[in-house]
DNA sequence: TTGAAAGCGCTAACAT
DNA sequence: ATGTTAGCGCTTTCAA
C-alpha cells in the first residue's frame, strides 16, 4: 500500500495524496477528506526510507547509545530528549551493543536520515582522527572525553565529568575520614576509558598523602556487571581482609561490593565503608544510602544538546565542557 | 559522497561499485581494489534508506521497546538479540517512549525496513482489532498479553507470565507465612495492564482464604517509578501501621518500599515483610535479598523469537504461551 | 566482467 | 487547486 495506490483509488494524483498526508494547505477540503478516508481504510503507513531519501535534510539529531539498559543513561537520555525537543529538533535514538563501532553507526545513521548532528553516549573514546573523518556532521561525546589518543581537541566536542578528579575526590573523602587501607574496585587497569581515569584519581589521592600504591589493594573485575564486581570484591577481601574501605569506580559495582561484604560477614559501614562514582537513582534507595560522587545527569544531557545545537546553528565551534559531580553523603561511609 | 561519485572517480559504472560494496563475485580483482580504495579514501558510508527502499524485503525482525532503560527488559533484550541472530535474522531495535503508539511505531518500522516480523516489549496491551490491522507482518507481544479487549486470540501471539496467577502466588506465599494484614502496592487499580492483573491475583488469594478485601490496604503509586512507590508506601504505612507484609507488584516498587519502611523506623523483614514480582538482577544483590516471583527473562526472550520465527517461516500460526515464574526466596519475608 | 536502465516510495519544484 | 515530472541513492535485471 503506497501513496500511488491511494491516488488511484481516489482518482487523484500522487502529489495530491502527498500534500494531504503532509498537511499542505493547497488542497480542497473535499479531496482532502476523500484521501484521508482512503488512507485510513487501506491502513496506509508511510515509508520513512523513501521520505528520508528524498528530503535534502531533516531536523533530526541522532543519539547513539552504547549498552542497552545501562541504568546510568536513563536520566541523561530523558534530559537529552526534552532538550532536543525544546530546541525544535527531533530525536533519533539508536542503540548499539558493546562491540559495535559507534562512529560507524553514527555515520550511517546520519547519512541515512540526513541528520544535523550526533550525540554519543557511552562511547569508547579511543578514536583516531582517521576514524572520525567519516562524520560529516557536528557531534558531541557525552559522559566521556577522548583522553588517550592524539585527537585534536578542536575536532570534536565533549561534555563529561572530570573522571580523574572525581576519582581523586572520592578517594580523598575516604582518606579524610581516616581510612588508610582502601581497596579499589575497577573494571580494568588499562582499558583506556573512564575507569582508568577514575583509578588514576585514586592513585593521585594516595600519592598526595604520601601513601605508596599497594597493588594488592587493586582488584579488576573485568567488566561493570554485578556478578563480576561481586566476585572481584570476594577476591579482594580474601587477599586483604584488613581493608576498612572500598572505592568502587561505579555505583553498580558498589552495589555488588556491598553484597559481597555482607556475605563475607562484614557490615557496611561498621566494618568496611564503600564509596563510588555515578549517582544512580536506585542506589539512593539503598539501606544505607550509597555514598557516591553523583554525576549531574540531567545537566550532562542538556549541556550536550546545547553544545551541539550551538554548533549546528553556527553559534559556536567544538567545545569541551567538564561538569562537577556532587558528593551524595549516604550511610555507607564512616569515620575511623 | 554516493556510489555515483565513487563510480566517476574510478571510471567505472555505479553497478560495478555496488557489486564491489556488496561483495558480489563477478568483479575483477583489479577493479575491486580500486573501488575499495576510492570508497575508503572518500569516507564513503552507504545510505541505508536507499538500500531499504530498493530491496523487496530484508531479513530483519523489529523489536519495539517501550521505556528507555527499564531494567527489567535488559536481559530479555539480550536473549532476543542472541536468538534472532542464531535464527539467521537481523535485529532492528526501536525505542519508543511512554506515550508513543507501539503499533504505529511497529508498522512504520516494518514498512520502512521491509521487516519480516515484530516483537513488542512493554506494550500497553489494550489494542482493538482495528489497531492491529495496519500490521502486515506477524508479531508477538512479549511480557504481556492482551487481556482487556475483545481481540481475537488467533489474530496475534504472546509470550508472557500469567500475571494474575503470579500475583496470586506471591500473596499466597505471604498468607502461608502467617501474614493476614498485607498491604498491596500497585501502579493503578484499573490501568488495564499487567499491574491490574497482578492485583487481581492478590484479591483472589485473599478471597480464597475467606479474607474480605480491605481497601485501606491498597495503595496506588500512579507509576512504577521509585519516588512514586516510596511516597505510596509512606501513605500506606501512615494509614495502616499495623501491616506485617507488603506485596509490591514490581521489584522496582519493592526497592522503594523497603527504603520507606526503613525511613519510617521499620525493619525488613522483622517488622514488615516484602515480596514482589519480576526478579530484577539488582534486587538479588540487596541486603536482604528481595523475595520475588522471578520472571524467566531469558526464556521469555527466546520463546518470543521462536514463536515469531515459526510464524515467519510458516511452521505455525499465532500462539499464546504462558511461562511460569520462579519463586526466589530472599530474606525479605519472615514467618509470623 | 561490465554497463545501461528501471524502479523502490516519496517530496518538491514546476506547470497548468 | 491539482497534475506532471525529476530525482533522492541504491540494487538488480537485462544486455553487451
Amino acid at each position: 500500500m503506497t501513496i500511488k495506490d491511494i491516488a488511484e483509488s481516489c482518482g487523484v494524483s500522487i502529489s495530491t495524496v502527498s500534500r494531504v498526508l503532509n498537511n499542505h494547505p493547497d488542497v480542497s477540503p473535499k479531496v482532502r477528506q476523500k484521501v484521508l478516508d482512503a488512507a485510513q481504510k487501506a491502513h496506509y503507513v508511510p515509508n520513512n526510507s523513501a521520505r528520508d531519501l528524498v528530503k535534502s535534510r531533516s531536523e533530526g539529531i541522532g543519539l547513539i547509545v552504547r549498552g542497552v539498559g545501562n541504568p546510568f543513561f536513563t536520566q541523561i537520555i530523558h534530559a537529552i530528549e526534552r532538550a532536543i525537543d525544546a530546541a525544535g529538533y527531533t530525536l533519533v535514538l539508536h542503540q548499539i551493543s558493546t562491540d559495535d563501532d559507534e562512529i560507524m553507526a553514527g555515520a550511517s545513521l546520519a547519512r541515512s536520515k540526513k541528520l544535523r548532528g550526533l550525540i554519543f553516549l557511552g562511547g569508547k573514546g579511543d578514536y583516531q582522527s582517521s576514524d572520525i573523518a567519516i562524520l560529516d556532521v557536528p557531534f558531541v561525546c557525552c559522559t566521556y572525553t577522548v583522553r588517550f589518543t592524539p585527537l585534536a581537541r578542536e575536532s570534536y566536542s565533549s561534555v563529561a565529568i572530570d573522571d580523574k578528579m572525581e576519582g581523586y575526590r572520592a578517594t580523598r573523602f575516604l582518606l579524610e575520614k581516616g581510612h588508610r587501607k582502601i581497596g579499589v574496585l575497577i573494571n580494568s587497569k588499562h582499558d583506556r576509558s573512564i575507569g582508568e581515569l577514575r583509578y588514576m584519581g585514586y592513585c593521585e589521592a594516595l600519592a598526595e598523602m604520601g601513601i605508596p600504591l599497594d597493588e594488592t589493594l587493586v582488584e579488576e573485575a573485568g567488566s561493570f556487571t554485578l556478578p563480576a564486581a561481586y566476585e572481584a570484591t570476594c577476591r579482594l577481601l580474601e587477599r586483604r581482609g584488613d581493608i576498612t574501605a572500598v572505592f568502587a569506580i561505579a555505583d553498580s559495582m558498589a552495589v555488588a561490593a556491598a553484597k559481597a561484604l555482607h556475605d563475607k560477614g562484614r557490615c557496611m559501614p561498621e566494618d568496611c565503608s564503600v564509596i563510588a562514582i555515578d549517582g544512580l537513582e536506585m542506589s539512593s534507595y539503598f539501606v544505607p544510602v550509597l555514598t557516591t560522587m553523583a554525576q549531574p545527569q540531567t545537566e550532562l544531557g542538556t549541556t550536550a544538546v546545547k553544545t551541539l545545537v550551538d554548533m549546528i546553528e553556527g553559534r559556536a565551534g567544538n567545545r569541551h565542557i567538564l561538569l562537577p559531580a556532587t558528593l551524595r553523603t549516604g550511610g555507607s561511609v564512616r569515620s575511623i
